[in-house]
DNA sequence: CAATTGTTTTTTATAATAATATACAAATAC
DNA sequence: GTATTTGTATATTATTATAAAAAACAATTG
């Protein structure tokens, strides 16, 4: 019942594999020092060192430390289990919350999610206290939490804020110097495009990523931490809900490809204005398709 | 060393207070109406009636419940002190983090702040998951959080995005139907301005709170819970450094009625166009005013 | 059989606590 | 003497155990 000690196990396996960089009765760096290399405080540092001194690898006596004997594979120390991929967890709840066509206002059980997740529950309630910040969660008076999107409302929400931003970077992209790196990866785009655009009969499935490479490249444009932060959410979103609408893909996505090159064919004219129009265009056609794909999961 | 038991001693006094309204003798209303009531669970409501039949305020047996005597003040049960006003907390923390110039990349000590705010830790590390959504604060390698702003990227960076997110709302208004209330509030707003600009001399720190009202109004024309989420944040932050700023209050002000002014003639006459290039001059003016509020304080 | 209560199971909020970090004092080496 | 390093004390954090509360289910009752 307190913190567990992942800390000092990973610690002194480092400290043990830096020793072994080190010859035989070598003086041993100061507690900072190894603090600093295992990046752990001096309190973990001093619990490896005891241990390494019991085991009989090292001397330590004040500040005379030296190696007795090169460490063993059997000197280390058992880390428990894998620890669970908390990096890309963001990921999988919102491609569970997606593809499983979690309705709106569904309490969420902590625990529950703990366990399908493998995720340590109050990790969850970090995140899910993140999540609520763009209104797709909130606590429930009776406790707990609950998922408020994915409504209609929060996708009309959602278009228009996308719009606002992406209106914006494609001002940006069009003011880019010439030497910038947006428009080689523009003119890489249009090949794409193109290439898709002939073999659309049977390819029009793979426009997905290429909508996602797309809006990226344009938005890569703006440096700016929270329309970066907006961007993963929302890139994520429409593209999951691209990928189930399967109601006249085909028409749609050749339909979109000519939008990006509109876009594409502005920009590289250097015109601010038509580049925005075109935008416009392609961000409500967007918009639309987001909504009648909410339409046929029955939500909202 | 567990959940503590306010919502049984807030369930009871409800319950106590209902029953106040009843005729004595009468029947009490099912398990689930009662829950209903009190917005608990049926499982509190049983512990609540378990203490009134000890208390001999009713008979309790199966579903036969009678109130046998009316409850006095006496019969209440002591609710653990104040519960801290945890809403406003966001606001009294940023408030900390600007009035005492809390330098960027500061160790935040949830002990401390639990301490200092009169808030429970995990309703602490909640709150800061949430700002870490913003960039504003996240987590040490070594365990705990640290703020990260308001350094001066943050402070470029949150101007330009307001920048979108006003440009996006001039546009609006320039739309709005002549039945929209904004233009009531915009002819009051420009009425307040001119009062405020014959005043300037003595009454200049007054602008302060009329440049948030103003600002609140026309961002108000945009229902989007993205928008309005940081549009919190960002009315806060400006507003502070407004405040503190003193150089050249006088005349920094002056010239910002003019610009609003100006904002408003357009919007008035429904110019979009002059309308959105009068709203960027007044932005580009607080984002220089901001930089230099933060030079003044060391900061960057 | 619909509404209500009795009982069991699950989940949540929270305080207690070991692990860790940090601060400070004493000792050592140069 | 002073800059490092270690020894020791204190503070903070992460995590768990647990009572409180909610939810699910079964058994009554009118």
């Amino acid at each position: 019942m307190a913190r567990s000690d992942t800390r000092y196990r990973e610690a002194y396996n480092q400290i043990l594999a830096y020793c072994e960089t080190l010859p035989t009765a070598a003086p041993i760096p100061a507690e900072t020092r190894l603090a600093e290399i295992a990046g752990v405080s001096r309190t973990v540092i001093r619990r490896c060192l005891a241990r390494m001194e019991e085991l009989g690898l090292i001397s330590w006596q004040g500040r005379d430390k030296h190696l007795l004997r090169a460490p063993l594979a059997d000197d280390r120390i058992a880390v428990p289990d894998a620890p669970a991929d908390k990096s890309d967890f963001e990921q999988r709840f919102l491609d569970w919350v997606l593809r499983f066509d979690v309705p709106a206002n569904t309490p969420l059980s902590v625990a529950e999610l703990s366990r399908t997740f493998d995720v340590a529950q109050h990790d969850l309630k970090e995140f899910l206290a993140g999540l609520s910040r763009f209104g797709l969660v909130s606590r429930r008076p009776q406790g707990g939490w609950m998922l408020l999107g994915f409504t209609k409302d929060f996708a009309i929400e959602l278009s228009d804020f996308r719009s606002v931003l992406e209106h914006n970077a494609v001002a940006q992209v069009a003011d880019a110097p010439v030497d910038h790196p947006v428009w080689a990866a523009l003119a890489q785009l249009r090949a794409d495009h193109l290439a898709l655009k002939q073999a659309i009969d049977t390819d029009f499935h793979e426009f997905s990523k290429l909508d996602e490479r797309f809006h990226r490249c344009i938005n890569s444009v703006v440096k700016n931490r929270f329309i970066a932060e907006f961007q993963k959410v929302i890139s994520l979103i429409f593209h999951y809900h691209y990928m189930w609408d399967k109601t006249e893909e085909k028409h749609r996505n050749a339909a979109a490809i000519d939008e990006h090159l509109a876009i594409i064919d502005a920009l590289e004219a250097r015109d601010s204005e038509a580049a925005q129009a075109a935008a416009l265009r392609h961000l409500r056609t967007s918009k639309t398709t987001l909504l009648s794909s909410l339409r046929h999961h029955d939500l909202g």
